[in-house]
DNA sequence: TGCCAGGCCGGGT
DNA sequence: ACCCGGCATGGC
């Protein structure tokens, strides 16, 4: 199924988009996008970041000491402000008080303590936590997400009692090469296929898994 | 015009 | 251990 949709868009080149994931800055963007995107369109994401950007707020310390309407007013593209203002100075403050805003240190430890911490922040729950293990830490862990779920249900490769996200993630690592390469772009495959083809309303025609075993009601 | 988007939390059963 | 309402803008 990943040759197929790789086959169909080609690498997709998530994160790191623009600053790169070796440099602080561009690891702290992607802290940043993964809980501006809850529930959001990468679209408004984009929007959102680029006014923090052109406000010069892109930075642990102008972060943490942003008032929060001003921080809600700038990310108001992406939906949900105030309790993404609030998501994103709760994030912060761990890497401020914690790691004197070394985004990097904070980043910088294995997965079983760098995973439960960032579970630990208000905000942040299971696929906010992966990502950023995955995209800005570099650690091979499969992130599940809506359409993950959506596509592996129509397709019998789980059932809606087993389709919590623990067991999902769980199928994933056992069956796949334990790589951060394949992990980012798997995930990032499972997103675009579901975008075109796997929305809630049926529309399988020219998916590139459509030569699976599915089913469109499921 | 609705429906949907790269979820998560808090309060209630 | 689930279930649910709330959070909100912008694009197709």
């Amino acid at each position: 199924m990943y040759r197929a949709m790789h086959g169909r868009w080609g690498e997709r080149r998530w994160w790191p988009s623009r600053a790169g994931a070796e440099t602080p800055e561009g690891k702290l963007e992607i802290c940043v996008g993964t809980i501006l995107t809850q529930n959001t369109n990468w679209r408004n994401v984009e929007t959102a970041i680029a006014n923090l950007l052109a406000a010069g707020k892109m930075t642990v310390g102008r972060l943490h000491r942003a008032r929060p309407e001003t921080l809600a007013k700038l990310i108001r593209p992406a939906g949900y402000f105030n309790v993404k203002a609030r998501r994103l100075q709760s994030f912060i403050a761990r890497v401020h008080t914690g790691f004197g805003g070394d985004i990097a240190a904070f980043l910088d430890r294995p997965l079983a303590t760098l995973r439960p911490a960032l579970l630990g922040v208000n905000g942040i729950g299971p696929e906010t936590a992966d990502s950023i293990c995955l995209y800005a830490a570099g650690l091979a862990t499969f992130v599940v997400d809506a359409y993950t779920r959506r596509i592996f249900l129509r397709h019998g490769l789980i059932t809606p009692a087993s389709a919590d996200y623990k067991s999902i993630k769980r199928l994933c690592e056992t069956h796949l090469p334990a790589e951060v390469a394949l992990y980012n772009d798997y995930h990032a495959q499972l997103v675009e296929t579901g975008k075109h083809y796997c929305k809630p309303t049926a529309r399988c025609d020219g998916c590139p898994l459509a030569s699976f075993p599915h089913d469109p009601r499921a």
